[in-house]
DNA sequence: CCGGATCCGGGTTGATACTG
DNA sequence: CAGTATCAACCCGGATCCGG
């Protein structure tokens, strides 16, 4: 990217940051942790492999990300965030909490991938009954899986499968996403497609944070 | 711009400021309050006129900007930002703070726009003693003044000359910026070609935040 | 001077094909 | 799997022009 060639944070931060698909690259980052190109490519629905290569070269060069060789048996390269790198989710969480108006219609053409539910998940859902045990629920799509806790009046999120969960949400993620907002309920979930597997109950944990 | 077309807040907002220029246009109103489309780029330095005229017009569209008329005697045109646009300050305050180590050398081609002080004067710099009353200091380059005050344990800054202030720091304002964040001392800047009025004792409430 | 509109060359992006 | 190559379409930058 051309420079602003102007002596001010913004404007050097988006010097470094500002390309096209840049961010979204270091979304899938701080998600699923260190990648390989190819698992890139597939969270990054629309992505020119070439741009993603010239990005991640970029990046590299900018001190974002670091390509690493995993281990002897499997010589596969995997990008990794620098702290640097990481150091952005902060940047990343502000711009999420600024779209979250944008994020309350459904999907039309969108796509939505499982795993994304992660960062809004820990940016717009809040522990309801924070006193009582923690619980753990799995949101499963095709054979992508989330896992979502809420303890302690906190809700974390992960991509993987959930040890001993209290619930299971089957079915394509924007319904779960619905649900787990309370946009929709459980009736009209189960209707549309979802599955709810063990103790329903366990999905009122989660709720939509109060209006800022 | 183009949409990502993915249902994830980071991607729903760089569809909206995603655009070369639009943060940029942003921080001037942030900083500048209404402002004249003209006013918009000078303190844009190397914004082609007609992607000026293109990002209002996409802008105002996104509901980030309104066009007002001034009233009946001066016919002009000034843009104002939305609280949607004004919001956007939490993440423009983001990438600042993650572009801090960036600033910390002096620029080179970079222009340096008096004005601009008053977001990393906010961002990066602290009221060194909280208790004492208040100082006011005034920034000047050329005709354009910034007011800076520490007052309480904050520090505020606007654009504007300053009512009765304690100093005023007259010359470039690069080297006004490395003096206030210590980065030189005041013999050195003297040397370098700034002038300072009034007590220079007032400067050394100004420093520049720990290190996170 | 203010507030743009128009035009054009070059660089970036998007889509797809191809390769070690 | 992990990219490179190619090419069209689009966006950006720079310059010029124009009506109040």
């Amino acid at each position: 990217m051309r420079s602003y060639g102007q002596f001010c944070g913004l404007a050097k931060s988006l010097d470094i940051i500002g390309d096209r698909w840049t961010l979204l690259i270091v979304r899938e980052l701080l998600i699923r942790g260190p990648s390989r190109y190819t698992d890139l490519r597939i969270g990054l629905p629309g992505i020119p492999t070439n741009l993603l290569a010239d990005r991640l070269r970029d990046m590299e060069e900018a001190g974002l990300l670091r390509r690493d060789m995993s281990p002897a048996p499997a010589a596969a390269a995997v990008y990794v965030l620098t702290p640097r790198g990481e150091a952005l989710e902060t940047v990343i969480a502000a711009l999420g909490r600024w779209a979250a108006p944008l994020l309350e219609a459904p999907a039309k053409d969108d796509v939505f991938l499982p795993h994304w539910l992660v960062l809004p998940a820990r940016l717009y859902l809040t522990d309801r009954a924070p006193r009582k045990p923690p619980v753990r629920i799995e949101v499963r799509d095709r054979d992508q899986r989330v896992t979502l806790e809420a303890a302690n009046g906190r809700v974390t999120a992960r991509v993987g499968p959930a040890d001993k969960p209290d619930a299971v949400i089957i079915g394509p993620t924007p319904l779960a996403w619905q649900l787990l907002l309370a946009k929709i309920d459980l009736a009209h979930a189960r209707k549309a497609g979802l599955a709810v597997e063990g103790k329903p109950a366990a999905l009122k944990r989660f709720g939509p944070l109060p209006r800022q």
